[in-house]
DNA sequence: TCATTTTTTGACATGTTGTCTAGAATTGAG
DNA sequence: CTCAATTCTAGACAACATGTCAAAAAATGA
């Protein structure tokens, strides 16, 4: 990771050089990654459309699926950026909640190679491929953004907003909403054809899922069709709207 | 899908060592899945373990992808009969949907190769190499397994156990399940620590969820802790439990 | 200018995929 | 039981991917 704009200024123009080939390597594997897939990344390939050797690819990544890994945290690190965006809005916390789930679906719009990489990596014998240094950053990554979603559990239950039940901790409840929308976000990425179905709208169908959950809890503000449409809406397009159509949050 | 019972006495000998062949390389490629992932699938793989040459595993399937879809689709329909059990117990529709939700835990935990080949497979490039026919078959698979938690809803619809508001539907409500079940399975299978956060039980916790979720839609009867700890131990102790440690639906 | 250091290259060994042909095994007619 | 026809199996092959390495090229600096 020594893209960083702030590190250009103290780098040599050779330094500088690297980083931007760096850079490049990853740009074409995300690109590969969104039209045709994980598995259509291999070195030879990004070799060939950077118009670099082999050899030169090696000297950036040991291997495969180094490059998938560090795409993946890169686009990470902009989902936090978009999950604390979710949590500064100025409303109650249980629409800081659906900001989150606004967040993650404009993400996941924009930038689906991320779910692909999470995926492919996820059968054993890739993740153990990849450097230690950047299965920490991912893990602390994962882990950073479920404590996002944490503090605004915990802020609701200081300003008595919610109460946990007996049998529900506030950890558990995340674990719900993170699953919910976790798992929603895979089908719809599926070759399952919702729409088939009658869904047609997933990310509503999922907020109003989730409005159901808080009521089922007793969060406070309960319900109301008319709000929860018009924060909605006002999330959609107010906070969550292309600032340029940025596809990535690191820029050269 | 020549290997069911029923057949084995109207083919020939030779059908039948062949059928038996193809069911040994399913068995073999199962068995690589859960021990080292499906990369870890191959042709070469397979014809070594099974002690035939690699043009022989070649007769059975065009391709690896086509070994993956088939290991899969076979546990699916297992997944589709323990899905059909949890719709027949006598009780409420509610409890039912709950039934579901244990079935499919118990199948995760026992077939836990079905999800990652599902996830390996998501990537675009990998299922459109598989044979139609599979393709088919699968996709009447996943179709029925979320017909059979529609016709629970459907039929809560019917005894007026629940009344749908006015926007949401039930199978809005059913893809909402099905994303938090499904989300829970694929955190639950990656390498997230969900211990470390304080998510011991996974299972009772979406659960717990759901009960919240269908309460807040007052799906009757509403959450009672004691008799929904008794529910899941029930189902748990008496309606999926190992039948012989069977790990699959077929059996030869 | 030229020696030193660094970067880049492509050949190589290894392993996988999917095809194809020659040889082995099985079958059934005489 | 024999032998030709048919079917099945083996493994060689070309194509491509991976990761390594030594030689060539380029950059650096006295």
């Amino acid at each position: 990771m020594l893209s960083r704009i702030e590190d250009m200024a103290t780098l040599s123009r050779k330094q500088r050089e690297i980083a931007q080939r760096h850079q490049l390597f990853l740009d074409i594997a995300r690109n590969l990654i969104n039209k045709e897939g994980c598995a259509a990344v291999s070195m030879d390939h990004l070799a060939e459309l950077s118009e670099y050797s082999r050899g030169t690819v090696y000297q950036h990544f040991p291997c495969k699926e180094e490059v998938l890994i560090e795409v993946c945290n890169s686009s990470m690190s902009y989902l936090l950026s978009l999950f604390e965006r979710a949590r500064a809005i100025p409303h109650s916390n249980r629409d800081r909640i659906l900001a989150v789930m606004v967040a993650h679906n404009y993400f996941d719009l924009r930038q689906p190679h991320c779910n692909k990489i999470l995926q492919y990596t996820s059968d054993n014998s890739i993740m153990d491929k990849v450097s230690e240094a950047n299965l920490q950053q991912h893990n602390k990554l994962e882990k950073s953004l479920l404590l996002v979603v944490s503090s605004i559990v915990g802020e609701a239950l200081k300003t008595k907003e919610l109460t946990m039940p007996k049998d529900l901790t506030a950890i558990e409840l995340v674990f719900g909403l993170w699953s919910l929308n976790h798992g929603s976000q895979l089908l719809q990425a599926a070759e399952l054809h919702l729409d088939e179905f009658g869904i047609t709208q997933p990310e509503e169908t999922i907020a109003r899922v989730v409005a159901a959950t808080l009521d089922g809890l007793n969060w406070k503000p309960l319900y109301d069709a008319k709000k929860h449409k018009a924060m909605m809406q006002w999330l959609k397009d107010t906070v969550f709207v292309d600032p340029q159509m940025a596809d990535d949050a690191e820029e050269i």
